[in-house]
DNA sequence: TTACAAAGTCAATCGCATTGACCTACATTC
DNA sequence: GAATGTAGGTCAATGCGATTGACTTTGTAA
């Protein structure tokens, strides 16, 4: 990092990665305090219901979290009926879970802040720079840091 | 949001910047945690950094955090001679806040380690991509949500 | 039958933020 | 010069999301 005005464009490179990230999860944020809820319920929300009928386990794993630390929001989650869990008829342990009427509203609803948002960003900055952006941010991926 | 391929498409873009995100403060915070310091000293260090002769008032705006809540971490960076503070000769109520020698040591070495990883990533992507990419986030700063 | 695996729960602790209250030092205004 | 206001610092209580550790229940598999 000998240029200084690389160095700067990568400040603010990185400026931007922060406010993007924060951007797109303070409107969902806000919705979910009204309902008493939290990022953490918006997870769970996202996932099992991208993945229907994914074990307990298998949910833990997508999110990197102990048990101990989903349990109380998924619990929170059963009570409000947002989210139903039943017993695997192949493995009568495990407990399958997938989203009620209400979770899949709910979801539909934060998710949906969260798409029109990128929508609204990509559609002003056009296709060509949607496509640079996506192939840019696909090099995260296959980079473990 | 009718069309499902593109729903995909948008939910992809939502998880590719929560793991751009992540990726991005996972070798900052292992570094961080080598000195028993955490998140929040690096982005007083960074602001610190690129502001050298800031007030406490000016950080607490750039942060968005209340003062107590930087109370701790910025008396930790001052005991531990990272970040200097001096009265100011305009105001001799303000302090202004600059990094040690030890300090621009820590920061160029936390924020060097993402500007390199950025750089990493945008050399993969090429720079057509990168200029898509950096159009496409600074619309993030222009759109309130 | 014994051993292992999935899930759930209780307790203690930590990190990072909040609000509220109060203090000192210094500046500004009248 | 006195009163008021501003910058900063600190204590206490609290919330929330996470951790590790220990233990239980239920069901599967060797």
């Amino acid at each position: 990092m000998q240029d200084p005005h690389r160095e700067a464009e990568l400040n603010a490179a990185l400026e931007l990665v922060f406010h993007g990230y924060k951007s797109l999860t303070a409107r969902p944020d806000r919705i979910l305090e009204t309902r008493g809820l939290q990022r953490v319920h918006h997870r769970v929300l996202y996932f099992v219901g991208r993945n229907p009928g994914l074990s307990v386990g298998e949910l833990l794993a997508i999110l990197g979290v102990t048990k101990q630390a989903l349990n109380a929001p998924l619990r929170q989650l059963q009570e409000m009926r947002l989210v139903d869990s039943s017993p695997s008829p192949a493995d009568g342990r495990a407990r399958l879970l997938r989203l009620t009427p209400d979770g899949i509203r709910l979801e539909r609803l934060l998710t949906g802040v969260q798409r029109r948002h990128l929508e609204r960003i990509f559609s002003k900055a056009g296709s060509a720079s949607e496509a640079g952006w996506r192939h840019t941010m696909e090099w995260f991926a296959r980079d473990p840091g």
